[in-house]
DNA sequence: ACATCATATATTTTCAAAAATTTCATACAA
DNA sequence: TTGTATGAAATTTTTGAAAATATATGATGT
């Protein structure tokens, strides 16, 4: 069964069994990126020396990007990375609060030990991280972002909804990819603010998570924004 | 541009332009209105037939609609109709309440007197089609349901989000596939839902109209589970 | 110089067939 | 009977090249 949840899946550690799956994965990640900088072209022919498969296959994973809006397609004139815009990175950002407040307040109701341990198994992971760069410890960017995205899953795992977890995932992705473009780190608050929403989250304080969890993003919106 | 918000777009009034596109419509309404069962293989050589298109072409394809979730896809093992249940309606219903009241609240305060006449003209068309069908006149299933579509699109469309319109559009095509699977109308219901919406929605009645939206969605919800 | 048209080149779209993998049927052994 | 191996058939995946379309180039006339 294809992964449709759209779970990162960076380093190199899923088993990509098919050409069309590789490919998919290394698009979206360079998309994301931004090593695919928005409104590039991506010429068939390009690709395929830079990503090793035919142009039939290529195609496929354009128009799976294509529909989770990675990127736009011209009828008869080809793909290109989407372009970005404070307008679609508001709208990404409320979406996104929309979808991840929900998800969370039912996460909190329905969420047994097991959902409990794994909160906090993915926030040590990512505490961690934070602590280390907090000392001028460089760690990987693609592995902090790594660990939030699985931080941020895991508090709305136990929602109860697939649907729900898909289109967050993808929406998460997008959100990811204007945080990467600007690239200025906002380190030491995210870090108090996942702290606190993390503890709401034990607590099971469903208003108090919803609000920090919206003023998490709201402030990476901002944040975002001032750069852009 | 492709049409990315994925409006139904049936009775063959697009310009279908490539042979891609058009397989896509024909494909998504052929499971929407359940031409192709649930869980049904997807063999591509039988597609070929049907759809007069090649394996590649019908590929693509396929990978989009696995990308909206109408289509499932394993490994090696081809795609097939993704398979329905009351779970999952139930995840589509609350969805679309979700992002559709949202939307509406948004659209409440930025539509202009333009979007009001579309949601008067939108709403004209589907209650003059309801009408019809109250006096035994029986409507083409299609027209109607492409008529709630425009209503419920033109209700939503100033919320300002092409993302959440987006979203919304695909949501829209799978809880109408449920509606067709049971296939027995509550239409006289429905009409009235219809009409109380689009008076609050036109008075700016934010509260009244989010509340009847939701109604009229659960009530379409307990309609379509009792039948399952 | 500027627009228009024709031609050549580049690019996308589509197809048909090769390669890889799974599924099915059959035979054999425990 | 049950399970396992074997080979054939069916199916998916991938490729490379043909057909269709768009873009760029350059010549011609005003």
């Amino acid at each position: 069964m294809r992964n449709t949840l759209g779970k990162l899946n960076f380093l190199g550690s899923a088993p990509h069994n098919t050409v069309a799956n590789a490919t998919y994965e290394r698009l979206k990640h360079d998309i994301i990126f931004g090593k695919l900088e928005p409104g590039a072209k991506l010429k068939l022919e390009s690709l395929k020396d830079e990503y090793a498969a035919s142009v039939s296959t290529l195609r496929e994973t354009l128009n799976r990007l294509t529909s989770e809006g990675f990127v736009s397609a011209a009828e008869q004139r080809g793909f290109f990375v989407s372009p970005v815009s404070a307008d679609d990175l508001n709208e990404i950002a409320n979406l996104r609060i929309l979808l991840e407040c929900h998800a969370l307040e039912e996460s909190l109701q329905n969420g047994d030990d097991d959902w409990e341990a794994d909160v906090a198994g993915a926030y040590h992971k990512l505490s961690t991280t934070e602590a280390l760069m907090k000392n001028g410890n460089d760690a990987d960017l693609e592995t902090w972002k790594e660990y939030d995205w699985q931080f941020h899953l895991s508090l709305i795992r136990a929602c109860n909804s697939t649907n729900l977890l898909g289109l967050h995932a993808t929406l998460f992705g997008k959100y990811l990819r204007y945080q990467i473009l600007v690239l200025t780190y906002r380190g030491e608050a995210a870090r108090k603010e996942h702290k606190a929403l993390f503890e709401a989250a034990i607590a099971r304080d469903g208003d108090a998570a919803t609000k920090l969890l919206t003023q998490h993003i709201m402030n990476g919106l901002t944040h975002t924004l001032e750069y852009m």
